[in-house]
DNA sequence: CTGAAAGCGCTAACAA
DNA sequence: TTGTTAGCGCTTTCAG
């Protein structure tokens, strides 16, 4: 059943356990030749530590949380990979869990794994601020894909991002650009939109926002209508999927992308290039992000609360087929 | 640092910590206002209970570990989501691992994981026949997308989906296939290519095999070029990464999908719907899969080595325009 | 450099 | 129904 122990492994090799510990966690304080004959009879019985028994004792699980608001969206496949990643450099071990949109879920898990785990990295963290300070009161964490003042975060430069977009729009002669916004609670929605907004009054043309709407293929169609009843020239969907479900409305009802809308998306993901027309999106090396959150998290040693590192990693806006001049 | 203990919570509540420890794991055999008292000052406390210590002395550690052969791989998102859908149902935690197609680190990572965990999905596994007994003699194993007798497996029926390619083909006038092949320890390349050449005899027509390919978009280009080059009017790719980068070669190269040759894909990912032309394809409910798996792995508990249930899950052909008519 | 012994937080007999 | 008492497998003082 549940294999040999130290003590298995301690008889075997005529020492103590102690010994045998100290073998394994820390080789330089055991002769070179009884350590050597530790190991030997330890994989002859095919010895294993206990990765709990460790735990208790030491508090260090050599296990990071990584949290992800809804698992569904293809967009956060590249974080975990980025994360497994970095966790598997460190011989961490990554523990998915997934919060299903919503923060009641989300901070269920969080506290249940509180005590087995040595951090979290949570993905698009659906929690109000109050419950991740709270959290990070309890644990190391990292937040990815959204900011909070006081603790450790790495996203995307969405404000120069979404200056990217703008700038791009306006070059092609958009006079106005249209927010497909989304989730209410959602950091990034309010980012995208703020900054959007703000480097639209930059050079002169006007913002409107729309939504907010689940940014799922299956939301595009309502999305797009909203869109063509306001008469936008140009829309920024909130994310890949979003756009996607908004150019398959606008096919459907006989409009040209991009000649009668330009259509613009976040997040690169990789439909967005197979797509037709190709989608304009802004990317970014998402995996990057994972693994900087994990990183982050591995060396959160000992910094103070109020020196909480910020990673803005660059974005890219990826120019294809969906935005082209105004009408 | 870490939190309070059943020690603290009895101290506080006036009882034995066993009767703490009852209030939790076996509700039912307290009084139900001691262990209301108790709940109550453990809620004030903010005790939660040590899954290590748990886990430590029970055996159980309510953790199930999925190893995945190659989490790049889009498809494999779904066999995660249904995964850790079903693990979150009954409170049990997904633990993900990536073996990075390399038989090697993938056994490297079970071994270390099994003293933890309750039990393996192990999603399409590169490891030998040999290895996989051996890790299903230390723990309950499920496999998904690979079958081997004596073990629990869950895979989509592929013998009668390549029926069903084979059949499409046939009827569109196809007198050939040829299948690029996956990698070559991949147990459902080979599954595949005689399901695919069983079929093709069946209905009189040929099949023809080109590989292994690693099946990725890049590697398209290569299994294109020996496509043409063997004058195959069909082609059948081992997922549909490696279709999609195959007619991206083929467009390349001035020839029409389907007009010139018709391609079918595996897997039905997100993206086969929305490239152009959309990709014919083997699809089926794999997050099901996922699902199926862990279910299977939690109820694994008293069933026979020789009685280990085999699940066949139903595959769909889905129809797009990737298929047509033999010039 | 190595051994003895005391726990980490919790559960599971065994009593009461 | 509740309390007492051993440990689970390992690390970590503290001696030797």
């Amino acid at each position: 059943m549940s294999g040999p122990t130290i003590y298995d492994v301690a008889t075997a090799a005529q020492v103590a356990t102690s010994t045998v510990s100290r073998a394994f966690s820390q080789p330089g304080r055991v002769s070179a030749d009884t350590r050597e004959r530790i190991l030997a009879v330890a994989a002859e019985l095919g010895y294993r530590p206990n990765p709990h028994a460790r735990a208790l004792l030491s508090g260090k699980h050599h296990t990071v949380a990584m949290v992800v608001s809804d698992i569904t969206n293809p967009h956060y496949f590249d974080l975990i990979r980025g994360a497994e990643l970095r966790a598997r450099v460190s011989e961490y071990t990554l523990l998915l869990v997934n919060a299903e949109e919503s923060p009641r879920v989300e901070w269920e898990q969080i506290q249940r794994l509180s005590p087995a785990v040595d951090g979290f990295v949570l993905a698009a963290s659906r929690l109000p601020d109050e419950n991740l300070q709270q959290v990070a009161a309890q644990r190391p964490v990292v937040l990815m894909s959204r900011e909070l003042p006081g603790l450790a975060s790495v996203v995307l430069d969405h404000v120069e991002g979404c200056r990217q977009i703008v700038a791009h729009l306006a070059s092609l002669g958009h006079r106005d650009v249209l927010y497909l916004s989304g989730p209410r609670n959602s950091w990034m929605a309010a980012t995208r939109w703020a900054a959007l907004r703000a480097a639209a009054e930059q050079v002169g043309i006007s913002a409107r926002r729309l939504g907010p709407f689940t940014p799922k293929v299956s939301q595009g169609g309502a999305a797009a209508d909203g869109a063509v009843n306001a008469g936008a020239t140009a829309v920024v969907a909130h994310n890949d999927l979003l756009a996607i479900g908004v150019m398959q409305r606008l096919a459907q009802r006989g409009l040209r992308v991009p000649e009668d809308v330009s259509v613009v998306g976040f997040d690169d993901i990789f439909a967005a290039d197979v797509c037709s027309p190709g989608l304009t999106t802004l990317g970014g090396a998402h995996v990057d992000v994972g693994r900087a959150a994990v990183e982050l998290l591995l060396t959160a040693g000992v910094r103070a609360p109020d020196d909480q590192p910020r990673v803005l990693l660059p974005t890219e806006l990826v120019l294809r087929a969906s935005t082209g001049p105004c009408r």
